[in-house]
DNA sequence: AATGCATCCAACCGCACCAGC
DNA sequence: AGCTGGTGCGGTTGGATGCAT
């Protein structure tokens, strides 16, 4: 049908930001807060696309960044997730505050997929590479070969990732830095838990059979999981995950049986 | 010191989703 | 119900930088 484009690629400047370019975007976001991408160019008085803006805010100019400086503890918490999640780059980056998904899916191609490899485990499945049983990985699959979580939109060039997220399922996501700046991740308003030791040794099963769970494109905005169950803390004072039931569909991880199925 | 190669990361691109009309 | 605009996401690219020879 074709869309018209984002902006006027004409009269709109490309590649590295210059100081000023930044400067003019900090002000006039500080000015009138986040939002309205396309017009803010213009009203900024920035040459930029739209998108281009939101990108540099989101991945470099956000006050509330981390940069760099990525724990083994982080690393750690990166390969659990990326195992329950798949390439959600987003919600992996919610769950580590101050963290970009652009960072994350970088630091991830340039450091996390060799570590992986060098440990004899395939960086995609999780699984150890062909023929290797040695894994140092502690996430458990009780089964193999059913669907990723990924959009069944795109094709996924790759197997899919060993543990299924349920849809509807709501991500809590820790507590950002304390200066509460929102930071935007994929799951915007969602409930917070403390910060999260995570203990993602996860017992999956098959899919639900939910209906809801069919559409993998209904994933792409609404996959949220709550993890503080699973954590204990469900419930508990630190975790206010059930104010989010009310929304659509609620689910949250829970250890399963040997052998149960959700 | 110069050159080539490898690595890193900021930014771009295209697509999908959602909301409003 | 269908279309369109706005936004967000994931994959990819290309320039910058570091390292080895």
């Amino acid at each position: 049908m074709g869309r018209s484009p984002c902006c006027e690629k004409a009269h709109t400047n490309k590649g590295a930001w210059t100081k000023e370019e930044d400067q003019r975007l900090i002000a006039y976001i500080r000015a009138h807060g986040e939002g309205s991408w396309r017009s803010l160019p213009k009203a900024a008085g920035l040459l930029r696309c739209g998108k281009s803006c939101r990108l540099r805010w989101m991945n470099y100019l956000r006050p509330d960044l981390k940069r760099g400086n990525f724990t083994g503890d982080d690393d750690e918490l990166i390969i659990k997730l990326h195992a329950l999640l798949g390439n959600k780059w987003s919600l992996i980056a919610g769950q580590l505050p101050g963290r970009t998904d652009n960072e994350i899916k970088n630091y991830w191609n340039t450091h996390i997929k060799r570590k992986l490899l060098s440990r004899g485990i395939d960086p995609q499945t999780h699984r150890p590479l062909s023929g290797g049983a040695g894994s140092a990985l502690t996430t458990t699959s009780s089964t193999a070969g059913f669907p990723s979580p990924a959009p069944a939109s795109r094709p996924t060039p790759t197997p899919p990732p060993a543990v299924v997220v349920p849809p509807n399922a709501i991500f809590a996501r820790p507590a950002p830095s304390e200066d509460g700046h929102s930071s935007s991740g994929a799951s915007t308003d969602a409930p917070r838990c403390p910060d999260l030791n995570l203990d993602l040794d996860l017992s999956v099963g098959p899919p639900p059979k939910t209906p809801a769970a069919t559409p993998a494109s209904q994933q792409r905005r609404r996959t949220t999981i709550c993890l503080c169950y699973h954590l204990g803390v469900r419930g508990g004072e630190a975790c206010s995950c059930e104010t989010a039931s009310s929304l659509a569909g609620f689910r949250f991880l829970r250890p399963l049986e040997e052998g149960q199925y959700i």
